[in-house]
DNA sequence: ACCTGAACACCGTTCAAGT
DNA sequence: ACCTGAACACCGTTCAAGT
């Protein structure tokens, strides 16, 4: 066994866009935004990067699609039947938005970058489209639609990006970090802040403490819901 | 006159950390964060790196700095009397968040970037507590207040964000592109989606066209005051 | 049509040397 | 204490050449 052959294997299967999505959402997830490179990449697929560029215009394509493919199945994931109410298909559309940021972390600002980089962007259409759906059965006037549609969509990506965040959090402290000591974490950096500048921040650690993100989460979403139908 | 001379002249005033940070933000507003180098930094301090390395430790402090900065003269930017009302200071503190951002486009995405990289960043808190200030002063229960001020906050990072996008796609149509042909174009852009797969997305593309970026974004504003004090 | 891999331009960062 | 600027490792991307 020399030290070559430890290297991955010359691939035998043809290379397509889709393995190499899928090899990009593999090294997102393991490493981040920084760990995918096209270096990475043509070594985990064990081609040069003329094989990968052949398949993809350019990385930014590539992290667009990868942020896609990611967005649609976890809006795909979904219940099979129709939800009870149209406050149960919004949470469970932000719920499913909020566990997929969950497992991919990186999402959080990928999904901020594509939302701040012009509206022919596919994915931010996709998340609205979900949103709107539920609140035009809510029996909002057509006029308030844009309005509703949007506030669920900007509340749920920025909240389950903080929760992302949390958790990539956790992991800084030793792998086997619990919740309560995340979320002391969290709350104590919080606490540490000046009080005379910070008072309500501080007043509100305590309560990061005690609190489960997914019920936090799920509070705001409903006080929105609250929002649009008052 | 040499070729040389167009260069820019040795600096006679000291190097500084300010004198830094203000030069990155002047890069970030002509060119995005693309735009930001430490080439293009050292030519327009007509210094050489390592000078930059003495008064900051990398490039992602010197964008959280930037970031950090810009928010922070935003925020402080506000009225000099107390608001009529929380309401009212809800607004201010959205619209004095909507116009940095407008004028800062890149202030967007490190926003989000810095919401989601753990809970120590100075900027999330700052921007908290300024909603949260007014929030307490609503009158809503103690137990409330996190989730109040977060879905405040996260709103108004996203929405003023996109809005931030429509003015940067604006520029792309031509220099002197206004404001129909901005909106028009985002309506054209989700116009041209599958009837089948995004009906409510088409169906609001109207409502794009029609209203005014601010207005829309302080109706989502309003609808969360409403969700708040329901 | 699809892939190889050397080469290029550019980037953030370091560091021995100067003042 | 503060600054210089050459050098380094690494990155995205290109392209002539192969099959």
């Amino acid at each position: 066994m020399t030290a070559r052959t430890r290297k991955a294997q010359r691939r035998t299967d043809a290379l397509s866009r889709e393995r190499i999505i899928e090899a990009a959402v593999e090294l997102l997830d393991a490493a981040g935004e920084g760990g995918l490179t096209f270096r990475a990449l043509t070594e985990r697929l064990a081609t040069g990067p003329g094989a990968i560029y052949w398949h993809v215009a350019n990385k930014g394509e590539l992290l667009d699609a990868a942020t896609d493919d990611v967005v649609a199945a976890a809006l795909a994931r979904e219940p099979a039947g129709r939800p009870a109410s149209p406050q149960e298909g919004v949470r469970a559309v932000a719920l499913g938005l909020f566990g997929a940021i969950e497992r991919h972390p990186w999402l959080a600002a990928q999904l901020a970058g594509q939302l701040s980089r012009g509206p022919e962007r596919p994915v931010p259409p996709r998340i609205l489209e979900r949103f709107g759906q539920q609140v035009r059965e809510l029996g909002v006037p057509e006029s308030g639609w844009f309005v509703a549609a949007s506030a669920l969509m900007h509340y749920v990506l920025g909240a389950a990006g903080q929760h992302a965040a949390n958790v990539a959090y956790a992991r800084t402290l030793g792998p086997d970090a619990d919740r309560a000591e995340v979320l002391g974490a969290v709350a104590a950096a919080w606490q540490g802040l000046d009080p005379a500048d910070y008072p309500f921040t501080r007043a509100v650690a305590d309560q990061v403490r005690d609190h489960d993100d997914r019920e936090q989460f799920l509070a705001g979403v409903d006080l929105i819901l609250a929002g649009i139908t008052a």
